[in-house]
RNA sequence: CGGGGCGUAGCACAGCGGUAGUGCGCUCGGUUCGGGACCGAGAGGCCGCAGGUUCGAUCCCUGUCGCCCCGACCA
């Protein structure tokens, strides 16, 4: 991609109303617009970074079993109303409004009133179960407050994912793949989540989070220093400098960032709508279910509160918008830039036929300072200058955004050693 | 929904009871060319919106809308 012809631009002033650390670099690094408090659109730059999240998301759903489907965002009263949740907690969550001939409708902001009653006209008998379907979509949520960037928005993104079993013991085994293919979608994202036994809010008595320790978080966290145990405070019977009671070390608080929420949800919904299956011995039985959150768009806010310092944001790897920003720097004297633009070109081309598209800042007008603080904010992993002193010196400038020192690296060399440098 | 802050050029801000300015950005010309350079010439504003006070309001008053923060609430 080339530089000069990427939508959005980054700016070298924040916003005056950036509060939060991800609102500020992203907006400033142009990933995101923000259109109305808690409503973002987001540019070329954000989208690839938000498609990435939702491919290892994709990844880790698909490796337990479970199958990809896309329900409505537009959806109608009635299945609200058998659960009773289009009045509690009705328009306090939901946005409702009338459409034509004063048909009562309402944006959808979890789906299992919609997921039950679909999985109920494909379960005839056991021989159906277990079976599990996700969808990443836009939820809406009439937020009482929307706050810090992508953390908190009244339209955002969410995996969500259903599982369907015919006893306890079969939805506890499913339980515990999703425990793990969440962990899996975290530790890539690069992201250190704890898993925290939470209260399940209106769904169940037991629930786990994924919790993401930093100052910037609004969850208040008891955990473990050495086994990592750990409890939201709202239910937790525990403080600060108690004894954890898996291993006896420490417990301790902290702040943290939800990016995930799993929970069983047995028969609460299967009742409302009377989803039952026939059993191997002929009797009806009760399908009981699990439901399984994870926010993209919050995890990638998450991550940017994470990964940053004072120039800008510092993409892991896995996440990064190009593996590689190629900046070109024109020199005094033409026939050199010549040489540098050729060779920079090259470069890229190199790259992009070894699969690493690289953002290439072919800018003419723009000084060496400010592709560098523009490099510095986009925050890829690594940048590599071409340039009048790179060729002098035999070759490419290296250097990465996590740190360390740059170097040189002979042009013959910097698509294999760029490859290798990713994939580690 | 309670409390607080802020709405002035694309962005960040200053300003003032007499119809608006700075920096960055943008356009044109020239010089520069490895950490956001410099010179010159330009373009760009319903001073959030509505009402009130006043001879006159961007400025004062009231209301309203929007954004941000704290609280309440919350996947």
């Amino acid at each position: 991609m080339r530089y000069s012809k990427l939508f959005g631009k980054t700016s070298k002033t924040a916003p005056h109303d950036a509060d939060s650390t991800n609102a500020r670099l992203l907006v400033q690094g142009g990933f995101v617009d923000q259109l109305m408090a808690g409503v973002y659109t987001y540019l070329p730059l954000g989208l690839r970074v938000f498609g990435k999240v939702k491919d290892i998301v994709r990844e880790e759903m698909n490796a337990i079993g479970s199958q990809e489907i896309l329900m409505p965002a537009l959806l109608p009263k009635e299945p609200w109303e058998q659960t009773g949740r289009w009045t509690d907690p009705g328009p306090e969550v939901m946005f409702q409004f009338k459409g034509r001939g004063d048909k009562d409708l309402g944006l959808g902001w979890t789906h299992e009133e919609i997921v039950t009653p679909l999985a109920k006209k494909f379960i005839r008998s056991y021989k159906d179960l277990p079976f599990a379907v996700y969808q990443i979509q836009d939820k809406f949520r009439n937020e009482p407050r929307a706050k810090s960037g992508l953390l908190r928005g009244r339209e955002f993104s969410m995996k969500d994912l259903y599982s369907f079993h015919k006893d306890q013991a079969d939805l506890d085994d499913f339980y515990e793949k999703a425990k793990q293919a969440y962990s899996n979608v975290y530790r890539r994202c690069g992201l250190n989540a704890l898993i925290v036994e939470a209260s399940g809010g209106a769904f169940s008595k037991y629930s786990h989070e994924y919790q993401v320790l930093t100052d910037h978080g609004e969850d208040i966290i008891f955990y473990c220093g050495s086994c990592k145990y750990a409890q939201n405070r709202e239910i937790s019977e525990y403080k600060a400098g108690d004894k954890c009671p898996k291993c006896g070390g420490e417990m301790k608080e902290g702040k943290a960032i939800e990016v995930g929420n799993i929970f069983q949800l047995k028969t609460r919904f299967t009742d409302a709508f009377d989803v039952t299956f026939a059993d191997a011995d002929g009797t009806k039985k009760k399908v009981i279910m699990g439901c399984y959150g994870i926010g993209p768009s919050r995890v990638v806010g998450t991550v940017v509160e994470l990964h940053n310092d004072d120039k800008g944001i510092i993409w892991p790897k896995s996440l990064a918008p190009y593996g590689v920003h190629l900046v070109m720097l024109t020199a005094k004297d033409e026939a050199v830039t010549a040489k540098v633009r050729e060779t920079a070109e090259r470069l890229a081309g190199e790259l992009e036929a070894a699969g690493i598209e690289p953002l290439y800042d072919d800018r003419e007008d723009a000084r060496a300072g400010e592709k560098f603080a523009d490099a510095d904010l986009i925050g890829l992993p690594l940048r590599l200058v071409v340039s009048e002193k790179s060729l002098a010196a035999g070759g490419t400038e290296w250097k990465e955004r996590a740190g360390g020192e740059p170097r040189v690296v002979p042009l013959k060399d910097a698509v294999a050693e760029v490859k290798k440098f990713l994939a580690a």
